[in-house]
DNA sequence: TGTTTGATTGACTGATCAATCAATAAAAAT
DNA sequence: ATTTTTATTGATTGATCAGTCAATCAAACA
């Protein structure tokens, strides 16, 4: 089996199944056999490519936040006014890569994990903050700051409050529910 | 020491070390050697009196949704129009008892575990489906159904995000803010 | 062909922890 | 004063896991 360059394979493959496992059991409580084995390879490969259990979910949640990142790019690229800005960043949240269960599940997990480990809350901060200023950013063409940064808070708090009761409720708001309430939260607000 | 009765005194002070103890770890990965040696008692107290962890920390979170209820039910007795009764349900969530940063760790943690544990969904789910019956209740009075079962979902999701970044981040909306957002969110919709 | 090199694993180790239990101690009951 | 009952713990067990390492295997390469 030992080609050359399995190692970029191998670490997405383990990410993946990360991702997977970390998704399916709804908590951080996995271990590395399991994602080994999600993974199809023994639990020593996993330490051989990331040294440790803490470096593989580090570099799973690295992995969410630059597909996350990845698509924010790709949708205010695509939007030309403020408004369509503003959309923009709502729908991606919702969008189905990033709104489907298991990725919610881990999200989550992250989420909770960041109260433990500063690293996480490192990481996180650095999605919150991008969504806060692409937020604010768009919203200070369509109204005043003060005004600007009370949408920001609140749909802000809104986003994180639907991604958790996705993650918990089975009829919890749907993907389109989901971006019609923040849309009209913010649409309402803006008169 | 063997004084009788000290059984419920014992299972108080461990469930009130399993709030501390979480809440301080931000997890539900605390070890029942660290819950009691924050009351003050060996571990194996803690077993004798509650069967196991699982049911310690069960008994921890009928605790937390005890006092949530019966807060509620005196903020709902204090009022008594429709809109002071939507108001009062606001508040009672963010309570300084209820919004204590202890206090929410604790909660997220528990949020995060029912997606393992079915008891613990089960426990979730009573305490979220009365306060939505009594936020559409209140709300039934002041609008619409459709309106009221719109404002209830989009207001549920905002007091819990607002809970999960209470807990993250030092600089999220204090308890002041955090009701200010959800009432005008209410307010604005009702027109 | 023989040698190197990276990929991969099975077997092992040490630490952590929930759970058990027999033993102790002291109040309460007789 | 003796017995019973309740509270409490130290010591121990067994299971689970993260992490290590030496051994293997097969491609790449000389």
């Amino acid at each position: 089996m030992p080609k050359i360059g399995m190692e970029p394979m191998r670490r997405r493959e383990l990410i993946d199944a990360a991702i997977r496992t970390i998704g399916q059991r709804g908590s951080l409580d996995v271990t590395v056999a399991q994602i080994a084995q999600e993974a199809g390879v023994s639990p020593a490969l996993a330490h051989h490519y990331f040294g440790g259990k803490e470096q593989l979910l580090l570099a799973t949640m690295r992995h969410l936040l630059r597909e996350l990142g990845q698509d924010l790019s790709a949708a205010l690229r695509r939007a030309s006014t403020p408004r369509e800005r503003v959309y923009a960043i709502i729908a991606v949240n919702f969008s189905p890569s990033q709104f489907a269960p298991q990725t919610v599940a881990a999200w989550l997990t992250f989420y909770v994990h960041a109260q433990q480990s500063t690293e996480t809350r490192r990481l996180l901060r650095v999605y919150a903050r991008r969504l806060h200023s692409n937020l604010m950013d768009a919203l200070t063409r369509l109204c005043d700051r003060d005004k600007a940064a009370f949408i920001t808070e609140g749909a802000g708090a809104l986003i994180d409050g639907l991604y958790i009761r996705h993650a918990l409720w089975p009829h919890a708001p749907d993907t389109a529910r989901a971006i019609e309430l923040v849309e009209d939260y913010i649409t309402v607000k803006l008169g």
